[in-house]
DNA sequence: AAGTTGTTCAACCGCCCCGCC
DNA sequence: CGGCGGGGCGGTTGAACAACT
């Protein structure tokens, strides 16, 4: 006999969060803290199952999350992290403030991986790729129909200036390519280590709403931040999800930008 | 306008680690 | 010391949306 699932999943809601489970989630977490995820839904009056409480908290519904794209200096950090640290997201994550592990394994798998691959390094390894191998992986990171191109097609280039307006000639291309290799080739692994070792110890990310509340010995520094959530809450009163967020966020860039 | 293909990301699954008994 | 249970983590999936034909 195999060992018992981590919840009983019968009756149990799956897929996307409303709005109202959101808002049960966080109110019950915010006013009781977080004890026992196995319990949490029980007592919140959800039908999920912990794990499933637990990730929407942490990925979505935690007060200090930072919404958006990652700046290019964040990505550039993701991608040094990476060649220390490999696939340990939890660990990557910790070093950005307000950015959570699924966050930045998806960025790294959506964009990051691709922008390596046509940059000629090699995702897992960091290793530069050979330059033939590099022309085989700027095709394969392109769709399949302008991949396989007979021969009498135009060459990658055209294409690129043909169907994405990137007007990019061979020189230039060996030139960026140059460029991103000199820079890896700079990295300083040493002092990077250092720089890493220095914000773990400097900065702790995981927040815990029942740390800030029953630690004594947290002192001023989480009592502040216990009483900015206690803001938080009053001012999101109307329990807006992220997504009306986000949109308002969208509709004020159109209003700043015309 | 409709169908197809590609991309993104929230959510799930299952394994592993660690603390407790 | 070993078993158990809870939490954490990384890999993967699939729905929703965007872009293209």
């Amino acid at each position: 006999m195999g060992r018992q699932p981590c919840c009983d999943k019968v009756g149990l809601k799956r897929g996307p969060w409303t709005t109202e489970e959101d808002s049960k989630l966080m109110n019950f977490i915010l006013e009781n803290g977080i004890q026992c995820w196995r319990t949490i839904p029980k007592l919140a009056g959800l039908l999920r199952c912990g794990k499933s409480c637990r990730l929407r908290w942490i990925n979505y519904l935690r007060p200090d999350l930072k919404r958006g794209m990652l700046s290019e200096t964040e990505e550039n950090q993701i991608i040094q992290l990476h060649a220390c640290l490999g696939n340990r997201w939890a660990k990557i994550a910790s070093h950005f403030p307000g950015r959570t592990d699924n966050e930045i394994k998806n960025y790294w798998n959506t964009r990051i991986k691709k922008r390596l691959k046509v940059n000629g390094v090699d995702p897992v390894t960091h290793q530069h790729i050979e330059p033939k191998e590099k022309s085989e992986l700027i095709l394969e990171t392109m769709p399949e129909s302008i991949s396989h191109i007979p021969e009498t097609e135009p060459k990658t280039n055209e294409i690129n200036e043909m169907q994405y307006g990137i007007d990019i000639s061979s020189d230039e291309t060996t030139i960026l390519l140059n460029n991103y290799e000199m820079m890896c080739e700079s990295l300083d692994v040493v002092s990077l280590m250092n720089q890493v070792a220095k914000t773990s110890a400097s900065y702790s990310p995981s927040f815990s709403v029942e740390e800030s509340s029953s630690n004594p010995s947290i002192g001023k520094s989480s009592c502040t931040q216990g009483d900015s959530i206690q803001q938080w809450v009053q001012s999101t009163h109307s329990m807006l999800s992220w997504d009306a967020f986000n949109q308002l966020e969208k509709e004020l860039f159109y209003f700043r930008n015309g």
